[in-house]
DNA sequence: CTAATTAGTGTCAAATAAACACTTATTGTT
DNA sequence: AACAATAAGTGTTTATTTGACACTAATTAG
């Protein structure tokens, strides 16, 4: 037996929920309302949507759920992408109450595995119940303090969000079934924050096969109306058992070098 | 308050730790006597080196020290890469008094932070001590069935080492400080299984400028002596504050497309 | 019918990747 | 001392990919 105490950690997933509207890349926060025991004020905080992980349920699984809980969406694009779990993150938040509480209850102490999820943000219908009440879409550069860790959390997808973009094509996770090549390379550029060639572009989506390009045309456009495509799920949709979307192409996708 | 369980899970981090030596990848395991109550003989499990995490530890550290209990090696290569947690993975494995017990405590549940390390099999002296007197080297082709998901776990991180191994330089931290470009180049095609092409892969790895040559060459060799290179470490050694080794270079690494 | 706006298109130069075979330095053998 | 065996080391040519660059086309608004 170890000398070395080791107190059940609660477990539980965050989810990194990317949405993509107007040109802005956006977060998909919760806002909370905490009693301050000493102002008698509810604090507001915000914090990444995340629940504890349940018995019956693999981690997945309980990533799943607080997305369907939150937007009604199921099978939608969903990656595990860390793990955190330094004793002392529930510390890091603002709100000093929780401090406290976590010095005399060590058990209190939070394992979270994060998730990142991409989804059209016109088909999230932000579900009415205890979390969607509070659900707010916040342009990624405008995201505020969050609770615990969580904006390490954050910066940590979407450092991961930029090197995936580039290897595999996931990018169309964020729009909606048809879009545009412009639509897209906007998207592209706002999260690589760098220009990019139209004309390379193009030829590159093209040529690497992702795209099905559709005879219907966008209508009541005061301009050349552009050409819908879709993403060719039949590259190599594999779904795994919990249902996630898992896109991998053969090759690497290498986008931009 | 919710209507379902959650019982605290145990949280374990468990290390797949490769090494390569005479041209083979290597699995470092741990061999384990489990009483088998029926047969009151005892069964012999294969398991990867793992620990539960402690209070005051993060992951990294938890791993860290697994590795370090292990190998007596500190400040090596060691990145997380999944997360395992379906609630009936103990279940799979081979050990049917396990299963029983689960059943029976489903707070016997364990989520699992899995590392991997790359270590220079040479230099790991496998300590004595309750670990050790266990551990055992197994090429990766002949890893045999292994307590809990970890045969799971294993196939994940080999993929994951593959897809790696592309991106960044991370192949160095298996071989000694002083190595031949052939030592390098065998190491490449035993990690992707394919021959690669002796004059474009020293091309490519000298002008990525992560080779240092040195003046000193092989010597009581029965052929032509192979001049020794060093990984030049200056290039962006970002060791984080756990004393994790993560190498990153500034663009891309993409060595064979 | 003119202006404004965004879509859509091709070429050339530079860089990178892929294919390919012979010479060199050393030791062991005769 | 010559020779056989072995693995190290070295360049060139071709094909492919990337990056830079500017005009025409289709539509609506005024």
């Amino acid at each position: 037996m170890s000398i070395h105490a080791s107190v059940n950690p609660h477990v539980s997933t965050d989810c990194v929920i990317f949405g993509f509207n107007q040109d802005t890349l956006r977060l998909l926060l919760i806002r909370r309302n905490i009693p301050n025991k000493i102002t008698e004020v509810n604090d507001i905080h915000y914090a990444l949507p995340g629940d504890l992980v349940r018995d019956d349920e693999n981690l997945d699984t309980a990533a799943n759920r607080v997305l369907a809980e939150l937007t009604g969406l199921k099978g939608i694009y969903l990656e595990q992408f860390h793990a955190f779990g330094d004793p002392l993150r529930i510390a890091k938040q603002k709100d000093r109450s929780w401090l406290e509480s976590v010095r005399q209850n060590p058990e209190a102490r939070v394992i979270t595995v994060a998730y990142m999820a991409l989804i059209d943000s016109n088909k999230a219908v932000l579900q009415p119940g205890s979390f969607s009440k509070e659900a707010v879409w916040v342009p990624i550069h405008e995201v505020p303090e969050l609770a615990f860790d969580h904006n390490e959390i954050f910066e940590n997808a979407l450092i991961a969000l930029r090197e995936m973009v580039q290897l595999q094509p996931i990018g169309f996770e964020l729009l909606p079934e048809k879009f545009t090549m412009s639509q897209l390379q906007s998207l592209y550029e706002t999260i690589l924050e760098r220009d990019l060639d139209k004309r390379n572009f193009r030829r590159k989506m093209l040529n690497s096969g992702v795209l099905i390009p559709l005879s219907e045309k966008q209508i009541g456009v005061s301009n050349k109306p552009a050409r819908f495509y879709k993403f060719n799920r039949e590259i190599s949709d594999t779904r795994n058992e919990n249902g996630i979307l898992n896109l991998r192409m053969d090759g690497s996708f290498n986008l931009f070098g």
